[in-house]
DNA sequence: TGACAATATGTCATATCTGACATATATTTA
DNA sequence: TAAATATATGTCAGATATGACATATTGTCA
């Protein structure tokens, strides 16, 4: 991860701990971070072809539009779960979300 | 899923719902529980491969063994982000845990 | 341009998850 | 077998995520 990356992720209030902690637990911070842009990117795509709009989808996962956007704009504010639970209420099924991470 | 497996997922206390809301909702449910459930059997796994005790595992993770014993037995109050977070203290990569939701 | 729809951001009370602790129940070893 | 070690279960105060709301920003179309 570069520097400007990183500054981007520390705006959004990622915490990413001290120089040292950083550099100590970079690669499994880093990968979950990782993990849930791809899954946010998957879901804002899924939505826009569905065609629906963040206030539906909030409908359809029992929520509200704001969270939606949390969801979709990586909001550090939101679980690993929620996103998930998000995806497999838009039918998405456990191999699309392996495919999802994977790519 | 069968009348038994429910019951036993009853047991550890996730909340089915109703009779209707199960029939309902159960396809996001019981993926997302097989999701949890994957994952957990594979941290498991992972430790016993790495010949840790659930006290060691609880060290690297910055966590207790009662909770490393719950992440392991696919206890409803452990979050996704907990057993994924596991899974990448423990060295897996994004690609490993893709197998093995897929698996 | 301006009005309207969609999305983003900030905040907060409440719900859920957390580590830690005690203690129960296996499992191993002498 | 008993003692030691490992794992499971129950509980709870504190930490984090949640939906909801207000409001700001962006996009779209007349």
């Amino acid at each position: 991860m570069n520097k400007q990356k990183r500054k981007s992720l520390e705006r959004k209030g990622w915490k990413l701990g001290s120089a040292e902690e950083f550099l100590g637990l970079s690669k499994e911070e880093s990968a979950y971070i990782e993990l849930k842009m791809k899954l946010s990117a998957n879901l804002k795509k899924l939505r826009s072809e569905k065609k629906l709009t963040q206030i539906e989808l909030a409908k359809v996962i029992k929520s509200s539009q704001s969270r939606v956007a949390k969801l979709e704009t990586g909001d550090p504010s939101v679980s690993l779960d929620l996103i998930i639970r998000s995806l497999l209420a838009l039918g998405t099924s456990n191999k699309d979300i392996a495919r999802a991470i994977s790519s």
